[in-house]
DNA sequence: TTGAAAGCGCTAACAA
DNA sequence: TTGTTAGCGCTTTCAA
């Protein structure tokens, strides 16, 4: 059965199209004893507007297309459920993909994007190597777009990020101030700035507290939880004995962790471990894991609401980048220990 | 800027619009020079087609609605990861809210997705208690649907689902032969056939078993994390002495699990613990939790083709309902310690 | 305050 | 094989 339309309604209501539709867009142009009969024609045939005959006179869709790296790092969907209030509170829908970090689904879903004429982007950049023709190539089209957690380097573009230097730098502030000088670092893709930033955050850490710097406990990963892993077995069996393990991202600290397990290793006993970004269940497990949480739901959120206001008012001349502050939550795995041979040497 | 219209795209290509729509649907019926005259000026002009116009003539949106209950539950992103790839697989996009099992929510967001004229709907239903004409509504407009995960009840609808009653009996079986008989359960809300389902299983296992059913061991919560974490903590106090408890999702066993370490128990040692559904982080953390995992991303995957199966051959008399199995991963939550009291008694 | 009608960009039926 | 055109359902002017 096909679907009711405007006209329909009209008709079944005994006025015009133009009413019918004054009285869907909430005009006061309309009399009151029409506007109800129409409410209950509207009720009675269930009558749903047509979304693409309105996108097609307004050329507007009220859809946002969100490109993240991967859903089934708890990280993002937070970052979504955020996109979402903002973007249903303005009356959009967003449409979210995952590009799994991999530079040709992220090209591909662009592409598919804008045959949709989504009326804004926020896109989560997958690492590129300097490969972002099809980035600028948005921008040019004049489709707002806004870049969440990651800022991508070198492009005139807004962003919604957390201040990861910062946060990384409360992290290392906490493990030193615990008495720790041979922390190790695991990393993600240098490529990304936010992985530089993390790192960055340390060396200025391990400057301040006059720590010398030590290339073999900085190891680079990719920010998944099978690098975490690998890399935590290689710096434990390296003899090159941190007191404690830094490491960048919640993905990779669940290997860690794993690693840490499997090696018969007990944190906090014989090795403290910090994350920046929140680790899935945590907190319900022994050990707590001391994180550094990002403002997930509030990027998701600034992010549309950030483009919603470019789309607005133009695009800005400069464009805006928006830094969200880390909160350091404390756990188990930074615990002092008595008799922890951790700090005895 | 405007985007080119396939009208710009004709009189640029010396052509008609009739011959350049043949030549984007990719009809042999066009003269390898038009076309590629065609082709070179839409590529020329960066054209993409107005998906809103084809809409409104084909009235085919090429768009999937999901509604889930929260993104944040780890269940959803593997779910929704499975109902993209499908889609994308077969040109559809998905569009997916939260309703955070909230009705008003859940009609409000079945009402957008209608007006979006969605080709399809994938929905995981909040509970009810028997209000579900907005449901019956969306099958009497003859949108294809199906149910994810939860089955509705008399409701003739489609879904794709996990076999609780199967999947939980093979847990408490695991339990059982443990030599378990105090078993407690933490269910969910009875209104929703899983958790009906995985109370059934419960006691066809203790009836299999000839242990007698003890009401005061039978919790029902909300599959929240709070409400896991509050049946616990009154279970743990209760006096009644559970030697194992069978949790009805991840959520309530994350809650489970803090409310033992808060009230220093010790899983295993004191209490053995199960759960239907994974935990997030299980596996990286001690005690890695014996878990009844479901195969999410084969729901959403497998939803997803049920659906366009529909589609394309028009909705089937009865509806199908695909039941798919579980499995048993067995951890340290359920190790028997020999020096454990737990079972003796 | 209400109605009539043009037209958004496309597809598909039909004509040439 | 190619061109012409009606019309999908809506918003929005303009007239009444």
């Amino acid at each position: 059965m096909r679907m009711a339309t405007i006209k329909e309604v009209a008709k079944r209501a005994g006025v015009s199209v133009g009413t019918v539709s004054n009285v869907l867009r909430g005009s006061n142009q309309v009399a009151a004893n029409l506007r109800d009969r129409v409410n209950h024609t509207i009720a009675l045939m269930d009558y749903h507007p047509n979304h693409a005959a309105r996108s097609l006179k307004t050329s507007q869709t009220h859809l946002l297309g969100m490109v993240i790296s991967d859903l089934t790092n708890p990280f993002f969907p937070q970052l979504a459920r955020g996109a979402e209030d903002a973007a249903i509170k303005q009356g959009y829908l967003v449409i979210t993909l995952n590009s799994d970090d991999q530079l040709d689904r992220e090209k591909r879903i662009l592409s598919a994007l804008r045959s949709r004429r989504v009326d804004g982007i926020l896109l989560v950049v997958a690492p590129n190597g300097g490969h972002d023709a099809h980035i600028r190539a948005v921008i040019a089209s004049k489709i707002p777009i806004v870049c969440l957690d990651r800022v991508p380097e070198g492009i005139p573009v807004s962003s919604v990020a957390t201040d990861a230097v910062a946060g990384t730098e409360m992290c290392l502030r906490h493990l030193i101030a615990l008495g720790h000088r041979r922390i190790a670092m695991l990393g993600g893709e240098l490529e990304l700035k936010t992985a530089q930033d993390r790192l960055q955050g340390y060396k200025n850490m391990l400057a301040e507290a006059d720590i010398e710097i030590e290339p073999g406990l900085i190891l680079t990963g990719d920010f998944r939880t099978a690098s975490g892993y690998l890399l935590t077995k290689q710096l434990l069996l390296s003899g090159r004995n941190p007191t404690a393990i830094f490491v960048a991202n919640g993905m990779m600290a669940l290997g860690a962790l794993r690693a840490i397990k499997e090696l018969g290793r007990q944190c906090p006993g014989d090795i403290a471990l910090a994350v920046f970004d929140d680790v899935p269940g945590n907190g319900s497990f022994f050990p707590e894991v001391t994180a550094v949480v990002q403002p997930a739901y509030q990027i998701g959120y600034q992010g549309v609401e950030l483009l919603l206001r470019q789309r607005a008012t133009g695009e800005p001349r400069t464009p805006v980048q928006i830094l969200l502050q880390a909160e350091l939550r404390i756990g188990e795995s930074t615990q002092l220990l008595r008799t922890s041979p951790v700090l005895t040497r």
